[in-house]
RNA sequence: GGGCCGUUAGCUCAGUUUGGUAGAGCAGCUGACUCUUAAUCAGCGGGUCACAGGUUCGAUCCCUGUACGGCCUACCA
């Protein structure tokens, strides 16, 4: 959208379109009148939905005799003209309602001091789809029981120059949809009750926290150390320093430094990054909810899960079960429990309890004809087995726990239960929904963990943890033992929402 | 990364089956109409048929390539 634009502010090349052209026309006798086309404050009395809520029961005689006078703002987005009366709705934030202007209540109106010629209803004219006004009138159903405000009084507030999409079929082609959404959300109601949803899910996670005594936080986006997770950085420079620093890939090594400093309860939603593949379930961008609850462990944040969870739902679906994609989920239950190993196990035959010996796991993988590459590690040949064979089936909410060491450098080791952590991830229709730990919060412990790390790093794996040293040395001043935990809101939206792809629960998802 | 499909008016879509440079509805414009709601009726304007090559007397249509997108798949915690 680059090319040149004339004095008019609007782009060379559309000044063919005669629909343009009128607006701006319309726009113009606007100003000549001696009217601001793009008007300013304005008083609503109502919400449009309230309107509805509250007054649509009510008969047309009942509505006759209060009399009720409203005014309200919208976007107009439907007009139907019948000579000397007019039909049209506008659209609020919160829903839409019918307007009826007639000749014989706006002729008079005289909108500009002195000139006689001009009145509300030769103004009407003037209006095009898209065009923001604002009316003020009396609440009224018409014949055929529509909740309607018969308008005594209205004024532009805002011209639209291009105009909307068609008004039955809406805006369908999804590039279209996902590059400009505000024209999505203007023509298809059910992409703004998605976002209001997502809204909702955040509050309720909020609203959670705060009750359990968390307090929200803010941590840096710009890492020179991009930890915590196991995923490729976005890297970018910064000039003054001339140093490169990266996009966070995670909240923990930050909110676990607030521990330290005595922040017993912690949590961030914040957006994290990751430099890697698109699809429908992952985007560059995404929402993470990361909690620390010093004194706390995988229990108390399996509690926590599971209550975050089902009031999304609740909240979201007014009951706990969601349909998704081909599933019924069901929030409401107390969510399974099932253990990393016996999972491999049930779904690879490959026992992973014993020696974890590298070029057996490989042969294993080999013959279960995964895909595997030549020199992946110990920690990848067992996520492998996982995330292929075990994870799609779990459909329901389940907690798999004690994860192998491996793949988990930032949690404490299980007791008595050597090669595995105190780790647990929450799966639900075959996708990682949340991942929580009992935090590792020994620093020589930390240490040897990240040297391993390094040592996969040195192995060939791009994406181990890399050694924090700023973070170790925040770890041995004393971190209080602690339960973590991380929520993908994104997915969480689209499992409660029912949304096909990531790219419907993000206003503005990544576009190449 | 791979496969399949798509790109025609501002939007939603036909169509060129068999090559002769295009249609509808909505939106816009003109007119009629005071209870319509995908209003209706009469008329008008609007197109680099994604882009670039090729074949051909002639390409929007056939072929090749490119760009962008969708779906699936793979990769990636």
């Amino acid at each position: 959208m680059s090319e040149q634009t004339n004095i008019d502010g609007i782009n060379e090349h559309d000044r063919l379109s005669d629909e343009l052209e009128s607006r701006k026309n319309n726009l113009q006798r606007f100003i000549d009148f001696g009217i601001d086309p793009w008007g300013g404050r304005f008083q609503s009395s109502h919400a449009i939905n309230d309107l509805h809520t509250e007054y649509g029961e009510l008969t047309k005689e009942a509505l006759e005799e209060k009399n009720l006078n409203v005014s309200l703002a919208g976007r107009l987005i439907a007009i139907r003209k019948h000579g000397k009366a007019i039909f049209g709705n506008v659209l609020d934030s919160t829903g839409s309602i019918q307007l009826f202007f007639s000749n014989s209540a706006l002729a008079g109106n005289n909108v500009v001091e002195g000139n006689s010629e001009t009145n509300q209803w030769v103004l009407l004219d003037l209006l095009n789809l898209g065009d923001w006004i604002g009316v003020s009138g009396t609440l009224m159903k018409t014949k055929t029981g529509e909740l309607t405000i018969r308008v005594a009084d209205w004024k532009i507030l805002s011209k639209a120059l291009r105009p909307l999409p068609e008004k039955y079929h809406g805006l369908q082609d999804k590039e279209l949809r996902y590059r400009y959404r505000y024209l999505d959300l203007i023509v298809n109601p059910e992409v703004r009750q998605v976002f209001k949803a997502r809204t909702e899910v955040t509050k309720v996670v909020r609203e959670i926290l705060d009750s359990h005594g968390f307090m929200e936080v803010e941590t840096p986006a710009l890492h020179q150390v991009a930890g915590g997770a196991i995923a490729r950085p976005f890297v970018t420079h910064h000039n003054a320093l001339d140093i490169d620093i990266f996009l966070r890939i995670s909240l923990e090594l930050y909110l676990k430094r607030l521990m330290i400093g005595g922040f017993e309860r912690v949590y961030e939603i914040g957006r994290i990054f990751r430099n890697e593949g698109m699809d429908r379930d992952h985007n560059p961008e995404f929402t993470m909810l990361e909690a620390y609850e010093a004194f706390g462990n995988l229990q108390t944040m399996m509690e926590l899960t599971e209550e975050i969870c089902r009031k999304s739902c609740e909240k979201v679906r007014g009951g706990t079960i969601s349909a998704f994609r081909e599933y019924e989920l069901d929030f409401g239950s107390k969510f399974a429990e099932k253990d990393y190993a016996d999972l491999v196990e049930e779904y690879s035959g490959v026992d992973i309890r014993g020696d974890r010996n590298r070029d057996n796991l490989f042969k294993a993988c080999k013959n279960l004809k995964l895909d595997v590459e030549d020199n992946a590690t110990i920690g990848q040949l067992i996520d492998q087995l996982f995330d292929e064979l075990a994870q799609p089936n779990l459909i329901q909410p389940t907690f798999v726990t004690n994860y192998p060491i491996e793949i988990s450098p930032l949690a404490r080791q299980a007791v008595g239960k050597p090669g595995f952590v105190q780790r647990f991830e929450l799966f639900v229709a075959g996708h990682e929904i949340a991942n929580a730990f009992t935090e590792l919060n020994d620093p020589v412990d930390q240490r040897a963990r990240f040297t391993e790390q390094a040592k996969m790093r040195a192995a060939g794996d791009d994406e181990a943890h890399p050694v924090d040293e700023d973070f170790l040395y925040a770890l041995e001043h004393g971190m209080p033992p602690a339960g973590g935990l991380g929520i993908g809101i994104d997915r969480l939206v689209m499992l409660v929402t029912g949304a096909h792809s990531i790219r419907d629960v993000i206003f503005f998802p990544m576009m190449r």
